[in-house]
DNA sequence: TCATATAATCGTATATTTGCGATATAAGAT
DNA sequence: ATCTTATATCGCAAATATACGATTATATGA
């Protein structure tokens, strides 16, 4: 594609963007159903409960810690993850107030 | 990758995912903000607006249809789309649901 | 110090996405 | 019938994402 025009968006485009990406596949939805129900995890505890390779579910976690969605902390040998649900509520509020917004304004019947 | 293990997770979890990744690009967030600006909108009027090809915007906006987000009909020579917010709400509705629904559970701080 | 356990990273193969120009299609106008 | 307008689709090139095994790093315990 030569060029990615992302840049040609606004950053509130891009961040949005950024968020959904994260949530893009359905192994690091399940990962955040098992650290909301768990609270909080090590790596290998979700390698034992998903069918992928251990180096496939770090990289998956450090996506999403990348996009801020998770937080890791070194704990001795393992590191410890957990949901930043901080960061969640934005982006979800972000996501709802957008479009929640522009719908009040035009709810009349379309093509 | 050889193999895709998307069929290892719940339908709903592969829902979820599918609906993030339509929207997972800050282009096709800037489609959905023009289309609720404009109640509807042909092809031309978008491509008019955002700096991509006549092609590319087509593109995406089979992408959003694909995944239900928008409707779409022929109207003469040319298709004019609109968003589906009946869709729209029902993943944004799933979302919040099952996050909010876990982070009740397990406010309490973590890593 | 050395072995063990845990996780991160590297390298690689393959699949998918992105973007565009060129072409095809379809409806309306002349 | 032919031309114009608007959109979709095809084909291609480049970038990203997915997945895994192998390797490396790091900390703990013997």
């Amino acid at each position: 594609m030569a060029i990615h025009k992302k840049e040609a968006f606004t950053q509130k485009e891009q961040d949005l963007a950024e968020f959904a990406k994260a949530l893009a596949h359905p192994a690091r939805i399940s990962i955040l159903k098992i650290l909301a129900q768990y609270n909080e995890c090590i790596c290998g505890e979700i390698v034992e409960i998903l069918p992928l390779a251990q180096s496939t579910v770090s990289q998956h976690l450090k996506e999403l810690k990348n996009a801020g969605l998770i937080n890791g902390t070194v704990d001795g040998p393992r590191s410890c993850y957990c949901i930043n649900w901080k960061a969640f509520e934005k982006f979800m509020g972000e996501f709802s107030f957008l479009f929640n917004k522009l719908k009040v304004q035009n709810e009349k019947a379309c093509c």
